[in-house]
DNA sequence: ATTAATGTTCAGAA
DNA sequence: TTTCTGAACATTAA
């Protein structure tokens, strides 16, 4: 479940063994159980990329971006479960997509691994990527939200907040787990209408959104007990053990001792603590 | 041996 | 316009 944490580690993760460096080769595994999507087709990213030099590795929402010193760019959505890698993948079969890379003669690679196969890796050419950074479908990174931008983006809706925090219209980055724990951390109840949060609500918001997410980038991220999402050198994320609420329903709310409850809204799970958040 | 649940995005319907 | 539903897929727990 890569959100806003697990993508922002990643990226760190295969920054030093990309950038500066030519790509010297680009391709759809051969042992995967189905070809994963590859926009466009592999050759034709290769006779376009090959040769060129990464100049940038960065993250829009829950995106991966690779820049080319052409302009062009691999974008790559690991969704589910999806990684980058540049060692040890957890098995072979679900090994996706693989780039080569040379520097002075060093050589390296990097993968990308998805067991379920929800992930995608485009190729993006410069006048199309400008074209999918700038528009409205996403919103303002959830990192670079002020106070004022969630007053406004959440003025929008009357939706429930936790629903609205998932919408990657109104702020991109926040998915289904790290939701519940800013709701917690803000003692706001996942139920409350987005439209009427007071100012002071609000507030709270921005402050829990910057708090978790920089403590859970912090610990790399969350690695579930499914054991899916690992960094780059295929290693666990360590802020699971930091959860207050998500996937502890029945646990004791650390502050209050109430039980903590599980809901269903949206077709999701949402977690929280039904006497500390109002 | 089925069935439900998992979380992200998008297309299409309400 | 806004909100909701289902599908894509693999794996595991019930």
């Amino acid at each position: 479940m890569p959100e806003l944490p697990e993508v922002e580690t990643m990226v760190r993760g295969i920054r030093p063994h990309l950038e500066g460096r030519t790509l010297t080769g680009f391709r759809r595994m051969p042992c995967s159980c189905r070809p994963i999507l590859v926009e466009p087709s592999p050759a034709a990213v290769r006779r376009r990329a090959i040769g060129r030099t990464v100049t940038q590795i960065g993250r829009r929402a829950k995106r991966i971006l690779l820049k080319l010193d052409s302009g062009d760019a691999f974008v790559i959505e690991p969704r589910m479960t999806g990684l980058m890698l540049i060692a040890d993948p957890p098995d072979c079969e679900h090994l996706r997509v693989e780039w080569l890379l040379e520097s002075g003669g060093r050589l390296s690679r990097v993968w990308f691994w998805d067991r379920r196969g929800l992930g995608t890796v485009r190729f993006l050419k410069r006048e199309e990527l400008t074209e999918l950074l700038s528009i409205g479908r996403l919103g303002r990174d959830a990192l670079e939200m002020t106070a004022d931008d969630w007053r406004t983006a959440l003025g929008r809706t009357i939706r429930p907040i936790k629903v609205a925090l998932l919408d990657q219209s109104l702020s991109a980055g926040i998915g289904n787990l790290y939701a519940s724990e800013i709701l917690y951390r803000a003692g706001i109840h996942p139920a409350r209408p987005a439209a009427r949060l007071t100012a002071e609500r609000v507030k709270r918001l921005h402050a829990a959104v910057q708090e978790v997410l920089h403590e859970a980038i912090r610990h790399e991220g969350s690695t579930l007990s499914d054991g899916t999402y690992r960094n780059a050198l295929n290693q666990n994320g360590g802020y699971q053990s930091s959860h207050c609420v998500y996937d502890r329903a029945g646990d004791a709310c650390a502050i209050c001792r109430s039980p903590i409850r599980r809901i269903v809204q949206a077709q999701r799970s949402t977690f929280y603590c039904p006497k500390c958040q109002k």
